[in-house]
DNA sequence: CGGAAATTGGATAGGGCATTCCGGTTTGCT
DNA sequence: AGCAAACCGGAATGCCCTATCCAATTTCCG
């Protein structure tokens, strides 16, 4: 359903000459994000970027070069692990049993927020910058909002379930995941497993509401900051 | 249930000659940990020993002077908030209403960290050195056994909650808290009321196991190392 | 009062971090 | 080959952190 170009290369404007990189470039350039994808998948966004130099066994000056900010690198390697979030609602979608959809999409994201502790990080945090990052991130909502809307007629789902409850589920699942690391990497899935039952019909009472849209962006646009080094308000 | 000790004012042990200290450092040691409670309160473990130093009002070197490492500090300030979370057991355990005493004790505990953000770090943490604190938490503990046990009986809990559960909540909370922050402040208190409508019965079906005690307890151990600074592993 | 010991706080060490500089190396084109 | 432009990587910058040093001050006791 979304259009997924090609590597885009320079990532310069539409149609105008895109310099050709050298060889060495483009090939250094390629072992950076790999490197990258493993060090922020085992260590999270936090890990830093001489690690990520040395796993990919360039200089440090090469790293900037490829990626000025250390936020360009990170979103130059999770876009596509976002692309692969988008889809999943479109698998869950092609689900025959709404609540069966519903709730294994629920399960791969968070399986996949465990898989990759810099994922998990990405999707408690907003990049306003990043334009193909965050469509990926939308296409996914609007997939969602089908599945949830799906699962409530279906009877399944309680009404009172919204978007955000996924995005506070993602928050949680990744304090547990942080929390417990390799100590215990199964555990997120019983935090997982509580909250799905949860939010199955009949509903057991009533809940306090849900956060605002903008509360939840807002929360999701600050944490993005820390990604990058300097805090950028001085209290007092 | 358990021994509530005076509160030892200066911290001089029984008996033997607890050197007596001059009038102002006491006074500056009691305004460094009214500042670290507010400071860590406001901005988590991670506020730095400076931040805390300006807030009391002295230097740097009196701060270090009366608590030599970061977590002398932090075990100083929050002994005694750990006091109030084993309190808490005991009024929860004077509900007639078990299922009811459960549920509000695990609401109060989650409120606790949202009032106090450091709090909702050392919840999740253990600190073995810090013999009273620990105490304080095995307290707590045993008398969350108990809510447990008597929610269980009166058939409203779920067989399968175990106490590792609370402590998956605990840092579910965590990472809502910190992801959330002050764009969405009460955002936790839904989270925690969809965990709590699953625990109770009747069982929607069958869970993950928990991770095992010990496991949970090493996670813990290991996230305490993140107060000081030096990580004490270099991979390879 | 007076002076020694206890206490203070600014300056400093030492390490990690993101990011920048710059001399040397490699590539690609002729 | 030969040469300029592109590219490389280690050293260096600046900031923040925990923790230590030392000269100046404060308390306390006779």
């Amino acid at each position: 359903m979304h259009s997924r170009d090609q590597h885009a290369d320079g990532g310069s404007t539409a149609g105008s000459a895109a310099p050709p990189k050298r060889s060495d470039a483009e090939r250094n350039r390629g072992r950076i994000i790999a490197a990258a994808r493993t060090v922020f998948g085992r260590d999270g966004l936090n890990a830093s970027m001489a690690s990520v130099a040395r796993e990919a066994g360039v200089g440090i000056a090469t790293l900037f070069r490829h990626f000025p900010t250390k936020e360009e690198l990170v979103v130059a390697v999770f876009t596509d692990r976002m692309e692969a979030y988008a889809q999943a609602t479109d698998q869950a979608l092609a689900d025959p049993d709404p609540w069966h959809g519903f709730t294994g999409y629920i399960q791969d994201v968070c399986a996949m927020q465990a898989a990759d502790r810099g994922f998990a990080d990405i999707l408690t945090m907003s990049f306003p910058g990043a334009q193909t990052l965050e469509a990926r991130r939308a296409d996914a909502y609007e997939g969602f909002l089908e599945l949830i809307s799906r699962a409530k007629d279906s009877g399944q789902l309680r009404a009172d379930f919204t978007s955000r409850d996924l995005v506070l589920l993602l928050m949680a699942n990744s304090g547990v995941l942080s929390a417990t690391g390799d100590a215990a990497p199964d555990a997120w899935r019983r935090v997982v497993a509580w909250m799905i039952q949860s939010f199955q019909t009949p509903a057991r009472g009533p809940l306090p509401d849900p956060p605002q849209d903008a509360a939840l962006y807002e929360a999701m646009r600050r944490a993005s900051h820390v990604v990058s080094s300097p805090e950028p308000d001085k209290r007092r």
